[in-house]
DNA sequence: GGCCAAGTAGCCAAACTTGACTAGTGCTCG
DNA sequence: CGAGCACTAGTCAAGTTTGGCTACTTGGCC
C-alpha cells in the first residue's frame, strides 16, 4: 500500500521536519484510522525505508528529556514523489485509501494539475461504467446472481464517486483550496496542519 | 485480510476438493481481482495455513502427468467458519473485499440468517450516516477543506451501500438466491460453481 | 522433428504489516 | 508520598503479501 508511503511523506514535508510519534499523532488527528488501516508500526518502518531510499534524512536528537528520538526532514525528491503519489491516486480508481490520502494532500500540486488529474479520473469512471454496462447487457442468464448484485453495488460507487469527482473539478477551477501555485501555499503551512510539539 | 482466507476455503468446500492452481484458476474466472487484490502466491500461503490450522486436510496426488500436487479438502470446521466469515463480511462495513466475498459465498448461510445480517448491516450503516450528519453540522468552520470532501466521498458510498443492502434484504425475503436451507442448496454444486479439471 | 508460446503448478526470498511489548515521564488522588 | 494510570516514543518477532522464479507439459507451426 503505497498510501502510508503518502501519508508519511506528506506529514514531514508539511510539518517541516518530525519524529515518528509526531506523524503517528498528526495522522490520527486527521482521522486517518477511518479510511486507512495504518499501524504505528508500519509508521517507523515507512519512515525508516524513506530514509534508506534517500527520500527523508535522519537527524539524531538528544532527548532532553526521555528517550531520544530521531527527527526525520523531507528531502527534495520526497517533494517529488509526494507530487507523483498524489497524480497516482487521483488517477487510480479501486483504491479509496490511496484517493483519501491524495485528497489529503491535494495542495501539493498545482491548481492545472490537479484539475488535470481529477479530470482523468472522471474519464476512467466514466469508462468503467460504460464498460460495465455492456457487460450488464450482453451478460446472459446463466450469470450467478451474486455476481450481478455485486456488479450493481460497483456500479452505484462508481456513480457517486464520477458525481463527488465532478464537483471536486469545479470547485477547483472555482479556486477552491489554496493550491501549489497559489500565494500563500503549503510553503505558509496551514493552520490545521502546525504541529503542537 | 480475511477475505482471502474465506475464499479460499469457499472454493475448496464448494468444489469439494481442489489444489492451489484450481482455486486460483477458479476465483480468477469470478472476477475477483477486480474486486480484491489476492496475488497467487498468497492463496497457496492461505491453503497451507488453513490446512495447519485444521481447516482443511492435505491429501498428497502423485502426478500421473506433471509434478505431484496437493488436493485439498474442507473439514467440518471450514464450513462453520466460512459461515462466520460471512456473517462478518456482511456485518463489517468499512471493508469492501470483505463483503464482495461474503456475497460470493452468501448462499452458505440460511435464508432467515442472511437477511437478519444484511439488516444489521442496514442498521449500521444508517447509524453513521447520522454520526457523520451530526458531525457535520457541528464541524465548525477550521475544518480542513480536504476533509470536509473526504467526508462527503464516504457519505455518498456509505448512502449508495445502504440502499444496494435494502434491496439485496428485500429480493432475499421475496425468495432470491437458493440458500443453504433450501432444496437443491449447495450441496449440489451449481453449474456455475462446476470445475473444468 | 524441432522449436516456441501458452498453460499448469507451485515455491520462495524480500517486503510489508501487525500487534504486543518495553520503558521512561508526569499527573493526580486518596 | 506513592500507587496507579495515561501519555510519549519506539522496538521487535511473528505473520502476511508480493511478485518474480522454476519447471514441466501441451499444442501448433514451419
Amino acid at each position: 500500500m503505497s498510501a502510508t508511503k503518502l501519508l508519511v511523506l506528506g506529514v514531514v514535508h508539511l510539518s517541516g521536519g518530525a519524529h515518528g510519534y509526531q506523524v503517528r499523532y498528526e495522522l490520527q488527528s486527521w482521522g486517518v484510522e477511518s479510511w486507512a488501516k495504518i499501524k504505528s508500526g508500519s509508521i517507523y518502518h515507512a519512515l525508516k525505508k524513506a530514509a534508506a531510499d534517500g527520500l527523508l534524512t535522519e537527524h539524531a536528537e538528544p532527548g532532553n528529556s526521555g528517550p531520544e528520538r530521531v527527527l526525520y526532514r523531507a528531502t527534495a525528491r520526497a517533494r517529488d514523489e509526494i507530487v507523483d503519489l498524489v497524480r497516482d491516486g487521483l488517477r487510480r480508481t479501486h483504491d479509496p485509501a490511496m484517493l483519501n490520502a491524495a485528497i489529503a494532500m491535494l495542495p501539493m500540486l498545482t491548481r492545472t494539475d490537479a484539475i488535470a488529474h481529477v479530470n482523468e479520473r472522471v474519464a476512467r469512471l466514466e469508462a468503467e461504467l460504460v464498460e460495465q454496462a455492456k457487460w450488464w447487457e450482453h451478460s446472459n442468464g446463466d450469470t450467478p446472481e451474486h455476481v450481478r448484485d455485486q456488479a450493481e453495488l460497483w456500479a452505484g460507487h462508481a456513480r457517486t464517486e464520477l458525481e463527488w469527482a465532478k464537483r471536486l473539478s469545479k470547485r477547483l477551477a472555482e479556486g477552491a483550496y489554496t493550491m501549489a501555485d497559489d500565494p500563500g501555499s503549503w510553503r505558509t503551512v496551514p493552520d490545521h496542519l502546525k504541529m503542537r510539539f
